[in-house]
DNA sequence: TTATTAAGAGAGTTTAAAGTCTTTTATTGG
DNA sequence: CCAATAAAAGACTTTAAACTCTCTTAATAA
């Protein structure tokens, strides 16, 4: 809808690797992808890119796999959707002008920035910690079965 | 942003040739594809399925080209988009779950609920012949040069 | 009624996103 | 140190959106 299929499963893997991570060991590639219903080596490809971006951590070898150190649990939403999405949700024009302007506005500027604040804030105002006792309680879900 | 590139290229169309139908004679594709700055031959694709479905008029030949008729300016945004976007910006999930659903929803369900009603609520609100005047004023574009 | 004009239709190409596979590198338990 | 494990890296394939081209059909003006 908002986001490339990209960043949608990096969103619902770090909830699922913060919610992973507030008891249990460090969760494999395998265990994401059963976890959100996402192809395993796709997956694995997009968690290299929030490796290396710091957003998430990993370790190789035996009991390794992905996890999410405390101070990490702090970043939000808006962070995972820069480093995948970019930009392109809180900047862009959505008439599609090469860039959003305040001096040669598209007919919907002033409609657009208003819906482009309420994702910023709503983004940038969520944690990737906060849903685990959702999580955990069934109230909501990473994937459909 | 939330719109295919292509029904970006429908909305600057349909409002370029609301806005001309106002007073001057038909608009040709050529015209059009200028005024939106979009490649002739994909806007010709794209006005075949708005004349389909209705929203915009046409006709051959000498003199011929596209037309908005009186009646049919009552048409919101949200009808172009239906058309070329389908449902999938009012009703999908904005975590990619295949169904938006109340009884399992994502973590993000109510923040998407919102934001979706918010746009639902602007495209439909919004008549696409309502920018005539801010754009001939040229206070607001649909191409950038 | 015919030449010209402009949209319609359909097939084809390009590009970028989505998804897959195979090899390499790092970690660690034995 | 060595075997096993699991992520990193890179190349590759598939798919769908974006874009192009050519030919056909309809309208009309002369
Ligand atoms: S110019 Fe289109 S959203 Fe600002
Ligand atoms: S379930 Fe994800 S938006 Fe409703």
């Amino acid at each position: 809808m908002f986001f490339s299929k990209t960043c949608e499963y990096a969103i619902r893997a770090v909830l699922f690797i913060a919610n992973r991570s507030e008891d249990a060991p460090k969760a494999g590639i395998q265990e994401i992808a059963q976890g959100i219903d996402s192809p395993g080596h796709f997956i694995a490809k997009i968690l290299q890119v929030l490796v290396r971006n710091g957003l998430i951590q990993s370790t190789k070898g035996p009991n390794g796999g992905f996890y999410i150190d405390s101070q990490n649990r702090q970043y939000t939403l808006a962070d995972i959707v820069k480093v995948v999405d970019g930009e392109r949700l809180f900047k862009g024009c959505g008439l599609g002008l090469s860039q959003c302007s305040e001096t040669k506005p598209c007919p919907l500027h002033e409609s657009f920035k208003g819906i482009r604040q309420q994702i910023y804030e709503t983004l940038t105002s969520t944690k990737i910690g906060e849903f685990n006792e959702a999580l955990n309680q069934g109230l909501q879900y990473l994937k459909e079965r």
